[in-house]
RNA sequence: GUGAGUGUAGCUCAGUUGGUUAGAGCACCAGAUUGUGGCUCUGGGGGUCGUGGGUUCAAUUCCCAUCACUCACCCCA
């Protein structure tokens, strides 16, 4: 038997009403908070990535799907959004044509990890970018805007945790002060830390290890040694949050995974989930748009993930949109009514009623009992008795009646039980 | 890449201290109700016990290998 690929998943007819309500959920707000949807290709070019993301971080050094297409070019599979989307603002010049760009996705990625719960191969993510502003309020808005998902949705115990990474004038001094203070007990780190001593030290700040935690406890903080603009920056953003009446939690050890942050970074996490327990993840990133070769553009934007937000739905029991329902079986019986049953078919769906008969041939009790597992409302009795009669004996699923209904009569019998 | 756990019916799982025809619940099909669903009752179909090898008179059970899945580490959504 050919099997999916390990990490990746099908999403079965049960499941996908759920996705496409979250989807529409999503659009909703998105609408609402004015930001326009960008799509961009599933692949790109793996120098994309490679500066974008940077070298070091996990994802590009050992995470991407990257092959070689019949003209030897290197491309990747995205394995986030920010880049790609930075890509085509830049290459579409859509700073001329407008000063600020707010945009979002909802897109598939792919990471070449080991799966686990809450993480896969093939995963999909759903983000906003607002593209040409460094005010503290658009960093903000972009919380807000994550936030007001979440709620709306119906998610609970949520927990938002901020930080402020800087930007290069406070961060190198920062560094080396970083360094001075783990080296005399750099030995007692774990191999991980070991590592990132020298390429990445602020990344050892939110260690797990328990003993590199404790380690870590009287570590300068990059938020003590903020220059005064990063400093205002941080406030500000601070402050809006407490006017919108967001709580939030600063943790300074907060310091995410790629290069191209800076200043505001925030992640936002549920008890619900198992170790990957990130719903959502996001900051400030002023350096990408020249590190990809565009003009200076301050930017700030998230990151969430759908497959963990409907692990969360699933854990509390949010359900989104009502299950599917049938509105009209048609049971024909015998070989005269078969005849008709696409035609009925035919003019139900045209009037809008969901509408389904049996194709197998089976006898009145098994089509009651298919009407009945698809949740139908009505039944629509075609036999010998009826077509002599030219009526319908019509059956209401849910109070167990059954009337008989002239044959032209039906469509609008069936619109005023829909009124009830 | 590393570690641990689990592979028995479509699904969730029992079980076999090695012994003839491998079980349950749910799901599916049929009958009780020959033109009527849900509830109940009765019956039925469906399994090379993950795969390959070894030990043995005999392996689903013990041993080895292998594959798959799951969880976790690292990191992230």
């Amino acid at each position: 038997m050919i099997k999916k690929i390990k990490g990746t998943q099908d999403i079965l007819p049960e499941e996908t009403p759920q996705w496409v309500a979250l989807e529409n959920l999503i659009r909703r707000i998105m609408d609402r908070y004015n930001f326009r949807e960008l799509r961009t290709p599933i692949f790109e070019q793996t120098q994309l990535f490679a500066r974008g993301i940077g070298q070091l971080t996990d994802i590009v050094s050992k995470e991407m799907y990257t092959f070689l297409d019949r003209g030897k070019k290197q491309l990747t599979l995205k394995p986030e959004m920010t880049a790609p989307i930075m890509r085509a603002y830049i290459e579409n010049k859509l700073y001329a044509k407008a000063p600020m760009n707010k945009l979002f996705y909802i897109a598939p990625l792919f990471r070449q990890e080991n799966p686990q719960a809450g993480r896969l191969r093939q995963f999909h993510q759903f983000g906003a970018e607002t593209l040409g502003t460094p005010d503290p309020l658009a960093d903000a808005e972009i919380i807000d805007l994550t936030l007001t998902v979440f709620n709306e949705i119906g998610l609970k115990n949520l927990s938002l945790r901020i930080n402020s990474v800087g930007d290069p004038v406070c961060r190198s001094p920062y560094k080396k002060q970083l360094q001075d203070y783990i080296l005399p007990k750099l030995d007692q780190y774990c191999p991980y830390c070991q590592r990132r001593y020298e390429e990445n030290p602020l990344r050892i700040l939110d260690c797990k290890n328990p003993t590199c935690a404790r380690l870590n406890r009287d570590a300068p903080k990059l938020t003590d040694n903020l220059c005064d603009e990063c400093n205002r920056h941080y406030l500000k953003v601070k402050d809006q949050l407490k006017l919108l009446g967001i709580p939030f939690v600063e943790d300074p050890y907060l310091v995410r995974g790629l290069d191209y942050y800076t200043r505001t970074v925030f992640e936002i996490t549920s008890d619900a989930l198992g170790a990957q327990n990130a719903i959502c993840g996001g900051g400030r990133y002023d350096l990408l748009a020249n590190e990809l070769s565009g003009p200076e553009t301050p930017a700030v934007g998230f990151a969430a993930g759908m497959e963990r937000l409907l692990m969360v739905m699933e854990q509390q029991k949010i359900q989104l949109q009502a299950p599917a329902r049938l509105d009209v079986f048609l049971a024909a019986l015998g070989e005269n009514a078969k005849k008709e049953t696409l035609k009925w078919l035919k003019r139900l769906r045209s009037e809008g009623f969901s509408a389904e008969t049996d194709f197998l041939d089976r006898s009145i009790k098994a089509q009651m009992r298919e009407a009945n597992r698809q949740k139908a409302r009505f039944v629509l009795i075609l036999g010998d008795n009826e077509l002599k009669q030219n009526r319908f004996s019509v059956k209401l699923m849910d109070k167990g009646e059954q009337l008989n209904i002239p044959l032209n009569e039906v469509i609008s019998f069936l619109k005023e039980q829909n009124k009830k």
